[in-house]
DNA sequence: CTCCAAACTCACACGACTAG
DNA sequence: CTAGTCGTGTGAGTTTGGAG
């Protein structure tokens, strides 16, 4: 068997070829790399491959680390095959290793109304007008995933003309789709109060279309998700436990669960392709809370 | 065909580093 | 200090294949 190694480089071009998207090539690419340094000294492939799994095994805990680099993997072997590098091999070496139920991480009630209080409690004690400003954006950010559920990706996509202020709704931009949201009207009132505060505080930023904008940041650009997460993070730090967008976005279906609403209801308003994925989540969710 | 678990893909989480 | 980018690991979310 030859080295392989060279062909990792082909193989990103043969992954951009078929489409695949930015992260998934740059993820196979990642794992590719890893394999052929592994391998380097074997001359078998079916030896190559038992150490490759023994390794990877040892390495990562989780099955699902393991999992997902078996399937990379897997398209790298195809892709040798195809070239001719490599003929057949073993293919239960790599294949997928059962996996255990984890139980989600979901916000209990007494966190969430915490985690809910945190931000107000910075905008009262703030020292500054741009320590205020960012208490308040940041609080309405964290009302806005508490109640709609939604991810950072969706957060930070959010422009000032999805909000339908008449009818209550807010327009969600997916990764491939939107959906139309009812809000409350408490809401769209803190949204509207921010939206006053952000004029007086940064009047430049009055064309920008987007909701979410930040002091450091390029003039009327939303700001990205890690900004999202750091808040959460500060947060997290502050009230002594995790609270992430994730887990409040849990909290918001959990509560719609337990008041057994329509599943299809359910999973549109999350914005799930099937509610397949959300019976899934629901068995994960932890049992007595 | 329907349905759903497994396979696959995408993006969040988080630390380290950088800019202003 | 606030924010963005990059690298890495992993969990969330989407698609698919094959059982019925």
């Amino acid at each position: 068997m030859e080295k392989i190694q060279p062909y990792v480089k082909a193989f990103t071009a043969y992954l951009k070829s078929l489409n695949k998207s930015f992260h998934t090539t740059k993820q196979y690419t990642l794992d590719a790399k890893q394999f052929a340094e592994i391998i380097q000294h074997e001359n078998k492939i079916n030896e190559a491959l038992q150490l490759y799994s023994k390794t990877i095994q040892e390495k990562y805990p989780s099955f699902n680390s393991v999992n997902r680099k078996f399937a990379s993997i897997r398209h790298f072997l195809t892709f040798l095959q195809l070239r001719g590098v490599i003929s057949v091999y073993n293919e239960e070496i790599i294949a997928p290793l059962t996996k255990q139920e984890t139980e989600l991480n979901v916000l209990k009630e007494k966190q969430f109304t915490r985690a809910l209080a945190y931000w107000p409690k910075q905008y009262e004690i703030a020292l500054n007008e741009e320590h205020e400003w960012l208490a308040l954006r940041n609080t309405v950010i964290v009302f806005t995933v508490a109640e709609l559920g939604i991810k950072p990706a969706e957060l930070v996509r959010m422009e000032w003309k999805h909000i339908n202020t008449e009818k209550n709704e807010i327009i969600v931009l997916a990764s491939k789709s939107y959906r139309v949201l009812q809000c409350s009207k408490k809401l769209l009132e803190l949204l509207e109060d921010y939206k006053h505060h952000t004029l007086e505080f940064m009047p430049l930023t009055e064309n920008s279309p987007y909701v979410w904008l930040g002091v450091g940041n390029k003039m009327g650009e939303p700001v990205s998700v890690k900004t999202i997460e750091r808040i959460f993070k500060a947060m997290s730090e502050q009230l002594q436990f995790k609270v992430t967008a994730t887990n409040m976005r849990y909290h918001a279906i959990q509560k719609l669960l337990t008041k057994n609403e329509d599943p299809k209801v359910l999973y549109e308003q999350f914005g799930y392709a099937r509610k397949g994925v959300l019976l899934e989540r629901e068995q994960r969710f932890p049992k007595n809370s």
